[in-house]
DNA sequence: ATTAGCACTCAGGGAGTACGAGTGCTAATC
DNA sequence: GATTAGCACTCGTACTCCCTGAGTGCTAAT
C-alpha cells in the first residue's frame, strides 16, 4: 500500500516520539508533536488506519500507538532524517584512529569495545570468510630448548601465533631452515590451495629433522586450518544488562544466541556495501524478534574484508546509529589500510 | 568470641540452607533440618544469640534469618564441610587440557571462559606483575613491502606481535640483522632493565639501517613497555545477568568496577598460596558489599604467576566453588607448563 | 475532510484486608 | 539451668476493590 505523505508524516514522527520516550503514542502527545494544526480526532482516524495496514499496534486497548516492525522497516527505508554527526560523537569514534595495531584480531576487539561503548549496543564483528586469503607469511623461532614459536600472518592482517613441542631440541639454524621452507611451500598461497600434498611435498625436505620438526609441521598446518573457518569478535556484552531488563525471560536465549559465533558471522557475511539494518524477525531466529541488528562492511584493499555491527532493541535510534555506523565504517576501513598494508 | 558447637552447628546449617533457597532461614525450617530433636523455640533462643553477635541478620522483624558478612566468614574458615568433586565437575575442568596454546594472553582467555561457564560466574584471570620477567625472544619479519611483523616472547610464556611501519623498504635481511641485535642486546634481560641507555646501545649499531629501523625499535620499545603492566583478563560477563537482578540498581557501579582493570589486577595480585576467599567488604569498594570473589593462583615452572578467580554474589556455594577453584587452579598450572615450558 | 463530543476500555496506583511465616517472651517442664 | 509449649505480636506478600486518567472508536455536526 501507497501512503500518503501526510500518513508518512505521522508514522515517522510516531516513531521518532517512541524510540525518544519509550511510551506508546497517543494522539494528544502526537498532535502536539506534529504541529500541523490537526485535532487530535483526525490523527486517530490516520491512526487507526496505520494500525489496519500493520504499521502500528496497541499494547492494549487504551494505550497509545507503538511501531510495528513494518513500521520501523518503512520508517528506515523511506522516512527517517538523515542524521548529522555532532562532533561529539565524531570525535569519539575518532578515538578508534588511536589503536594500536597489534594483529587484526585484537584490533577488532578493541574496535568492538569502542563501537559498544559508543552506541551503548553489544558489537560485532567478522571477517569475511574468504577462502582467498593468503599466507603472507610464515616465522619459526626457537621458543625454548624444545619448543618452538610459529607466528602466521596472512594476507588479511590476521596473525595466529602458537607455542608448540617439537619432537627433540631445537637450534634457531632448524628454525631459519624450515621458515625459509614453509615459505618456500606455502608462502603466498591460498589456504583452500593447502592439499595434503602439499604437506607430504615440505615433510619429504625435511631430511634429518623430520623427527624434530614434523609436530611443529602438524601445528602450522591446524593453524593454517584454523583460519579458513572465520573469526567473530563480540564485545560490550555488559549493554545486555539495559537491553536484557527490556526481554526479561528471554535473555537467556539471547545469549545463547550470541555465543553460536555461526549465526552471527552468518549475520555479518553477506553485508558488503552501505549500512545494513536488520529489524526483529529479519535477524532470523525467533529470540531476536525485539532487536535490531545495524552492520557495515569495513574495507581493506578497496575490498570488503569483513563487517562490525550493532545489536540493540528494536527501538533503538535508528537514524542516529546508522550515521555512526557508517562513519565508524569508514574509520575502520582507514586504520585497518594504515595499519596493514604497505 | 567462641561459638559452641551447638552454634557452629546452626550457623553451618543456616548458611546451607540460605545458599541452597535464597530464603531467609526460619526456626522451623531449621529445626527440620537439623535434625537434632530441638523445638524451634530453642533454636530461637540460639539464633537470636548469634544474630546479637553479628553473624545473623533478619531483611525484617518476620522474617528468617540470613547470614551477615561475618557468618559467611566464619562458615568459610571454620565450618563448612569440605566439598569432594563430582566427576561431572572433573571432567568439565578437564576439559581446560583441550586448549590449545597459543600465547598466555588467549590462553587464559578461554580458560576465563571455560571457569565463568563451570561456575556461573564472572571469571578473572591476571598474570603477576613482576618485574623479573625476561625476554625470552623478539623476532622480527617482513610483514609487506614497508611493515614489519614484530613478535616479543617473555620468560612467562606472553606472545605480543604488532605490525609496524618501517621508515624504508625492508627486506628480509634487515630483519634478520636486527633480529639478531635485537636478541643480541635485551633478550634475556629483565623487562625493567631496559633502560634509555640500552635502547641508545641499539639504535647506535642500526648504522646504514637506522633511519628505516627506528621506528620499528620504537615499537618494540614500547610493547615491551606494555608488558610491565600485567594482564587482566574478564571472562563470561553475561554471566552477570543473573546476578545483576539482584543487585537492582547496582548492576552499573559493579561493571565499572570490572572494566577498572587496576582494582581487578590488585584483588588478583596478592593470591600466591592456595585458594583465597573475600566476602563483601573485603573485597574494598562498597558497590561490591554483595559480592564475593574466590581466587587461586596457578604456577608456572613451580613459582606463582599469576591468579584466576570467579566473582559470584556473596549468597554463593563457597564450599563447591573453592573446590572447584583448587582443582581448577591446578590444571590451568599444568596446562600453562606443558604449553610454555621445555 | 475535519472536528467536537461522548461513551467506553483498561493499565496503574492506592487503600483496605486477610494470611501466614516468623519472632520474642513467659511460664511450665525435664 | 536448659528446653519447650504456648501465645501475642509484627510485618511483608498477595489479593481485592475502586478510582483515575490516558487513550480509543464512533457519531453527528461543521
Amino acid at each position: 500500500m501507497q501512503l500518503s505523505d501526510r500518513k508518512k508524516m505521522i508514522l515517522s514522527t510516531i516513531v521518532n516520539l517512541y524510540i525518544a520516550t519509550g511510551e506508546p503514542v497517543g494522539s494528544k502527545l502526537l498532535a502536539d508533536a506534529l504541529g500541523l494544526n490537526l485535532s487530535s480526532a483526525t490523527l486517530r482516524n490516520e491512526m487507526s488506519d496505520l494500525a489496519e495496514h500493520g504499521y502500528l499496534d496497541q499494547p492494549h486497548t487504551s494505550a497509545g500507538r507503538v511501531p510495528t516492525q513494518l513500521g520501523y522497516r518503512t520508517y528506515v527505508d523511506a522516512l527517517m532524517k538523515h542524521h548529522e554527526l555532532t562532533d561529539e560523537e565524531r570525535g569519539r569514534i575518532d578515538k578508534l584512529m588511536n589503536i594500536r595495531g597489534a594483529d587484526l584480531e585484537s584490533l577488532l576487539t578493541s574496535a568492538s569495545e569502542l563501537l559498544a561503548d559508543v552506541t551503548g549496543c553489544v558489537a560485532v564483528s567478522a571477517v569475511h570468510q574468504s577462502g582467498g586469503q593468503t599466507v603472507r607469511r610464515i616465522e619459526l623461532a626457537p621458543a625454548s630448548r624444545r619448543s618452538v614459536l610459529i607466528v602466521i600472518l596472512t594476507s588479511s592482517g590476521i596473525v595466529k601465533s602458537r607455542i608448540c613441542h617439537a619432537g627433540d631440541d631445537i637450534d634457531s639454524e632448524m628454525t631459519t631452515f624450515f621458515t625459509n621452507l614453509l615459505n618456500d611451500k606455502i608462502g603466498g598461497k591460498a589456504l583452500n590451495e593447502l592439499t595434503p600434498e602439499v604437506k607430504d611435498g615440505i615433510v619429504s625436505e625435511l631430511y634429518e629433522y623430520k623427527y624434530a620438526l614434523s609436530p611443529v609441521l602438524d601445528a602450522v598446518i591446524e593453524e593454517l586450518g584454523g583460519l579458513v573457518k572465520s573469526e567473530v569478535i563480540v564485545g560490550g556484552e555488559t549493554n545486555l544488562i539495559g537491553h536484557a531488563e527490556l526481554m526479561g525471560d528471554k535473555a537467556l536465549e539471547f545469549i545463547r544466541f550470541l555465543e553460536t559465533k555461526a549465526d552471527l558471522a552468518h549475520l555479518m557475511d553477506d553485508v558488503s556495501e552501505g549500512v545494513r539494518v536488520r529489524i526483529g524477525t529479519e535477524i532470523g531466529p525467533d529470540t531476536m524478534k525485539n532487536s535490531s541488528v545495524i552492520a557495515a562492511p569495513y574495507r581493506f584493499d578497496g575490498a570488503p574484508a569483513g563487517a562490525i555491527g550493532i545489536i540493540g532493541p528494536t527501538r533503538m535510534d535508528y537514524s542516529r546509529l546508522m550515521s555512526n555506523m557508517n562513519y565508524f565504517s569508514a574509520v575502520l576501513s582507514k586504520l585497518i589500510n594504515d595499519t596493514f598494508s604497505d
